[in-house]
DNA sequence: GAGCCGTGGTA
DNA sequence: TTACCAAGGCT
């Protein structure tokens, strides 16, 4: 290569690395809390996304131990339009097997982390390098996009995955691996991106396979998708005066643990359909038909005017507001 | 290993 | 509008 990656990627971090809330600034010390709860909000998610979300739960719960003690309902209702809400979930029982078995100190080893729940060969590998300072390969989308192009790796995904994770440990130095991996990341999130890759600005352009080649965008390879699964759900919004049937979901599986509108039909007798709103998750395509009816049942019921506060998921966010406009 | 698991932004 | 995509983990 004409130059150093390694050494040039650093460099460029140094001068241009973004601003985030959960990162270090100057020569502060990464808080390890924060680094593990903005990996666990970052996974499949926006940085746009998760910055009023992290926001809000270091305000008010700005340590593992707070955490900890928080009521569990109140954790899911915060984390309410982030999505994947497992990662709410393992994020209470994290910070409950921390303080519990950890003495309220994360472990700075990868191993250690690994075991944690919701902490898995990316998330161990970014809170041993960045907050600890250990030596790690971090391996996430961003990184797998600029290996891939760096090295032109013709192997399609999934199936590459070994292949890109071993030239990442090459390149990765003994010392500032925290740093480095955040540069790759930064690089991947604003200049090597997905679909239109910004070779001009790239400090490692001039050691590019990919780039050499004509079509960056090409890489990494993947092959293609199968189309979504079209589905239908029906949605009973029950009032009873001026509040509304909500529903505790079961604690694993599609909104595992978040409160909801039934989807099962309340036992009343008069249902009028109101509207119905379309929504789209990760593996199927949902049409969602609005119920609404006057009557008594089962659940938790809520004020419909602080419906807001109520901490639906989108889904049902929408739904809500069809009804309370019907 | 492959399917499950959300949401909002972008082209 | 459709399709793809984002600092993945769990089973």
């Amino acid at each position: 290569m004409p130059v150093d990656t390694t050494s040039a990627l650093l460099s460029w971090y140094a001068v241009d690395k973004r601003a985030l809330p959960w990162r270090a600034s100057g020569s502060e010390t990464a808080d390890p809390y924060r680094v593990w709860l903005s990996e666990i909000m970052l996974q499949q998610t926006t940085v746009a996304a998760v910055k009023p979300y992290f926001a809000a739960f270091t305000a008010r719960w700005p340590t593992v131990e707070a955490l900890a003690e928080a009521d569990e309902a109140a954790v899911m209702s915060a984390w309410a339009g982030l999505g994947y809400y497992a990662r709410a979930r393992n994020l209470i029982a994290c910070a409950r097997t921390v303080v519990r078995e950890h003495g309220g100190e994360f472990p700075g080893d990868e191993a250690a982390l690994l075991k944690l729940p919701g902490v898995g060969a990316y998330t161990a590998a970014a809170i041993a390098a960045i907050a600890f300072g250990r030596r790690a390969v971090v391996v996430d989308g961003n990184v797998e996009r600029v290996v891939a192009r760096l090295f032109a790796v013709s192997e399609p995904m999934p199936g590459a995955k070994p292949k890109l994770r071993a030239l990442m440990d090459r390149l990765t130095p003994e010392r500032d691996a925290g740093d480095f991996a955040q540069a790759m990341m930064d690089l991947g999130a604003t200049i090597c991106t997905p679909r239109s890759p910004d070779c001009g600005r790239c400090p490692v352009a001039s050691g590019c396979a990919a780039r050499a080649e004509g079509r960056p965008e090409a890489y990494p390879v993947k092959a293609p998708k199968t189309a979504k699964p079209q589905r239908e759900w029906t949605g009973y919004w029950l009032r009873r005066g001026g509040e509304v049937l909500l529903v505790r979901r079961p604690p694993r599986g599609l909104l595992g643990g978040m409160l909801a509108l039934p989807v099962e039909p309340p036992a009343v007798a008069e249902w009028r359909e109101v509207g119905a709103i379309d929504h789209v998750f990760t593996h199927f395509a949902l049409t969602m038909t609005v119920l609404s009816a006057e009557g008594d049942a089962e659940g938790e019921w809520w004020p419909v005017e602080r419906i807001a506060e109520a901490g639906l998921p989108t889904v049902f966010a929408k739904a809500a507001a069809v009804a309370a406009a019907a």
